[in-house]
DNA sequence: GGAAGAATAGACAGATCTGTCTATTTATTT
DNA sequence: AAATAAATAGACAGATCTGTCTATTCTTCC
């Protein structure tokens, strides 16, 4: 129950939302957290591993807010693929939204080969992994192939929000990727579709 | 002619596309422009101020090369449309990808309301416009949502290739991507296409 | 109540960074 | 050739940053 490691970790993380990661110094964490210095030093090495550490619980429980989400929000296979832009949705319109933290963190040690971009790789992987696990039950011949598609469309949804994310510019790019998600799990699922759902055109 | 200037944003360029903008010191880049302090701020008032026209030109140059690579390639404004992804794949796998510095931009002064965001969000709306004016040429009914759905992957593709720029994990994503946009611009043609291409399943 | 472990505040070193200033040298132009 | 402009090297101030250290206070547990 460390409790101090958790306060500098949330600290942490709203603060390099607001400001980026290497624009965030210790001290302000330390401030913001209400915790001394040489109780994070003892809890994490460095400054790198306190970013690591953040980043990885924001993963987790980005993830686990994303996977329930998507689960709460539609029954099927298919539904759920497409909820996951009710999700993009979510997170975008959330009021502040300043960019994926995952993407701005490799962008900003791009340089580096250091566990930060592994961690945001990681991220990105697991993601995928579920995408393609209702790909895979809904039916797609190339699960991993959907799961691609619908992470471009989800990274370009975060993307596009980080450079303008007021409404007006993202509704209509959200309601685009949303047609985009459609039309892509249609293409994907058309044979089996012939199956089970309603025929659209020829017979 | 302003050599000097020219040299400052190149090597500022290179810099922030090998470390980052925060990370990379006006030292280093005065070190690799071989030019003086004095003369680095007498054509700049500040680093954000060389930071704006650097990616000013880089965006001047990366739309002047997308949009003449694009032509170059290809005849018709459908195929240019896709040759969007060639062009994708050209920069994702150049060899040293490390992400694109709009995007990266955008993500490390994300608190601020810096030229430097308009910028970057400038260079989005206009290669938007540059694939919308090609959507129209192609007949698409709303070529606005067709070039919105094609900068997704476009986004996508940049930021997945960011977090992992190995030829083995792009080239499946790209692959994905052209097939996705493929199908997009099929289905934001459909109307048009009846007449137009042959008819591939009902008549 | 007393001992042991955490956490605290804050000083500190060493490095780095931006931006300024000076004095000198190089280019250019008339 | 003389004068004007541009660029140079490098010192400098002031701020900031990471990480260390010390001495003190709080908590907890026996």
């Amino acid at each position: 129950m460390s409790t101090k490691a958790d306060q500098l970790i949330d600290a942490a993380l709203e603060l390099f939302d607001e400001r980026g990661y290497r624009a965030t110094g210790i001290d302000a964490i330390l401030a913001r957290a209400g915790v001394a210095k040489m109780t994070l030093y003892k809890h994490f090495a460095t400054k790198d591993d306190l970013i690591v550490a953040a980043i990885r619980r924001a993963g987790e429980r980005g993830r686990a807010e994303m996977f329930t989400d998507i689960e709460r929000r539609a029954p099927t296979p298919r539904a759920r693929l497409l909820a996951l832009f009710d999700v993009a949705e979510t997170l975008v319109t959330s009021g502040s939204f300043r960019g994926c933290l995952f993407i701005r963190a490799t962008g900003e040690f791009a340089d580096e080969d250091s566990p930060i971009k592994a961690v945001c790789e990681e991220h990105g992987v697991l993601v995928k992994r579920f995408l393609a696990g209702l790909a895979m039950q809904a039916g797609a011949d190339d699960p991993g192939a959907l799961a691609d598609q619908l992470m471009l469309l989800f990274r370009g949804v975060l993307t596009a929000a980080q450079s303008n994310p007021a409404p007006a510019s993202t509704a209509p790019i959200i309601a685009s990727a949303r047609a985009a998600a459609s039309t892509l799990i249609d293409a994907a699922l058309a044979d089996v579709d012939r199956d089970e759902r309603a025929p659209h055109d020829a017979a």
